[in-house]
DNA sequence: TTACAACTAAGTGCTACCACGTAGTATAAA
DNA sequence: TTTATACTACGTGGTAGCACTTAGTTGTAA
């Protein structure tokens, strides 16, 4: 079986030379090339044809995200593994979504590294723990919202007279201001009070704050 | 001049190895040791005696605030540069507050890491650009803070009722929970609103909610 | 020992808000 | 055309909260 022919793409070229030496000690693995930012990569992809491509998420000018979907595009038999110095949400779900087939914290080690490509290279996924569990933890804070009850959606004249409420202007104050009668204010207010499930209008100041409606 | 002494602690060792070769490269600066941790790295402080330290900011075992602080304790005169891959300023704070002569995010160039290293040698301070904007707008903050009135303090007994106020209690339930008469329960209410400057509770929730008081 | 802050408590009267019910009009969706 | 939703509006009655004031007790800082 041949070695696995890999790309590396990252701006920070002391761990450039790190990652290429220790690779080049792996039997298995060939680093064809290596490149300081992802549009050289791409420039060469056809040239040099790599298996799999080690990508850092954060460089100058493409990032990560970017960078991965047009590997993808232009050839989608390559293998993407990013190597990232953030382990939150959104850059995990960002490169999962552009394609990639391993999330790496840059603190891996030796061999982790080298089991990872290996692993990617054989059709599977690999992410590192502190990656897994936050994925586990969007799967299942997904899984809770789509149990919720959808949120009560105000109406536009309702939102209107929450933020009036809220900006502490008695219900003869906010009939004035809009022109209506007081009687329609506390209406609003009352069904305002049903929809968000409150008994009393801290609670629905409470709501509005929360969903940022004020 | 004699070359700078220098010592290295970063439990990742592929940016490790790149950064030794890398110093070694310069004829002024002598990498003495390298350590992957902070407790390997204080075991030989007193014997290999650098004139600097460079310290990752997130190791196994002791943090960079943590060894930054026991290097000085040791040694004063010896100074500590940490390369982070955070630019928050929680991080940012801590190792300054630990004593810290020089805060270079990981995606530092050769080059800037060489002048760092020099130009904290010479006693000044070396900050990478985004760290000092952090800098800039926390000192700002600061300022800002200073600048403004004091916010109004509230009392244990005023949170506990504002707490409950804001769970949606009336007064005669929060009497009833608290063993004191309604009438208390309505003063403190009172003094609440008078120290927040608000006119009705509606002002009192959104004042603790963006306090994070409740 | 004084002075102050915090917590407690009370009286009185006003009114803003709430509960509950009813209902007409306009607009958009089925 | 019917149905549903949003917006409008009114009545009645009850009460929670507010304004304004005064004041005793306790702990602590000066």
């Amino acid at each position: 079986m041949s070695a696995i022919k890999i790309v590396i793409a990252d701006d920070h070229h002391i761990l450039l030379d790190g990652l290429k030496a220790m690779l080049a000690k792996q039997s298995d693995i060939n680093v064809a090339a290596t490149y300081e930012n992802g549009e050289h990569l791409l420039d060469e992809l056809n040239k040099v044809k790599p298996d799999l491509a080690l990508v850092d998420i954060n460089m100058p000018g493409m990032k990560g995200p970017e960078l991965t979907q047009k590997i993808k595009e232009l050839n989608p038999s390559i293998q993407v593994i990013t190597l990232s110095m953030y382990d939150d949400a959104v850059h995990i779900m960002e490169m999962i979504e552009a394609g990639v087939s391993g999330y790496l914290l840059k603190n891996v080690n030796d061999q982790e590294l080298i089991d990872a490509i290996r692993q990617v290279h054989n059709g599977k996924m690999y992410f590192s723990s502190e990656v897994s569990e936050k994925i586990t933890t969007l799967v299942m804070q997904q899984q809770k919202k789509l149990q919720e009850p959808e949120k009560p959606k105000l109406t536009g004249r309702e939102l209107e007279i929450l933020k009036l409420v809220a900006d502490e202007n008695s219900n003869a104050e906010i009939a004035e201001k809009l022109f209506i009668s007081e009687r329609t204010v506390e209406t609003h207010r009352k069904n305002m009070l049903r929809k968000t499930n409150n008994k009393t209008i801290v609670g629905l100041i409470k709501y509005a704050m929360e969903e940022k409606l004020i």
